[in-house]
DNA sequence: GCTTGACCTTACTGTAACTAGAAGCTTTAT
DNA sequence: ATAAAGCTTCTAGTTACAGTAAGGTCAAGC
């Protein structure tokens, strides 16, 4: 199996497959030609590293994942504790973002959007805060 | 004011304000020795790029951001615009995340985590799918 | 005058995980 | 025979910096 061929059996583009085998994830043989020549268990190895990836597991996570995978004798306790890590971490990311997401959009409320200058985004990024928490309150 | 006093009072390191000038967003006037100095000016654009950034923009939209904040015509429309574009990507980042997150605890919550190797995390990443979504039905 | 230490300069390298492109083979199809 | 498709290696670009090296500048202390 040349790499074209291996490359719409994962899924993953020639460059990537090309790419994982510089950095020694996973290797092909070559066949005389010098092209390389994918097996059954070479796309199996792809496949697992594009599965694991598309789970936002980091390439080196992958390569440890790998070869627990290849490891008769693994303990399925640490993959578990890989993949608790690895939650955690995207957990964290999500409460950052909607942290972002609430100031973002409060900004976005209070800005009339219209062609006049005065913007309450532009107010808060240089430092002039208008408080719009309680815009409710009475003025005047 | 040298890069030093500048880093401070804006949070930022002097790396990241050398950096800011390399690409030519904040450029700092020159004392006879050489030194970068910072005027008032100058660290009100820094301060504003750092709130900017720390909103998630990158560097590019905080280019535009900062040429329309020193922009006495400009639109609050095309702020408006800018930001909500950030919030639009912000919330499908935050999707994808939580799509990951379903995923991934679903799995943990299956693995049984001891010593011996059977795990249903590897089983997903290795294509071998146990169904555990219905987990509840009675086997046997 | 000299040294020390803090601060500044430029320039180069490394990060993550690829993607794009160039120049040149090999194979396949016409 | 030739063209197209597919393969090879190599280099550079992406984002937003951080780390390090080698060296210039400045103020304080002896």
């Amino acid at each position: 199996m040349n790499i074209g061929d291996a490359a719409k059996a994962t899924g993953l583009s020639a460059k990537t497959i090309r790419y994982y085998e510089g950095i020694n994830l996973v290797v092909a043989d070559r066949s005389e030609n010098g092209y390389r020549n994918y097996s059954d268990a070479h796309i199996h190895k792809l496949r697992f590293v594009q599965r694991a990836r598309r789970l936002g597991f980091s390439i080196d996570v992958c390569r440890a994942l790998l070869s627990l995978y290849q490891d008769r004798n693994r303990a399925s306790a640490e993959v578990k504790s890989i993949a608790k890590k690895h939650l955690g971490e995207i957990e964290a990311k999500i409460v950052e973002l909607q942290n972002l997401q609430q100031t973002l959009s409060h900004l976005i409320d209070h800005c009339a959007g219209d062609d006049r200058p005065n913007c309450p985004i532009m107010d808060d990024l240089s430092g002039e805060f208008h408080d719009t928490s309680a815009d409710d309150r009475k003025l005047h």
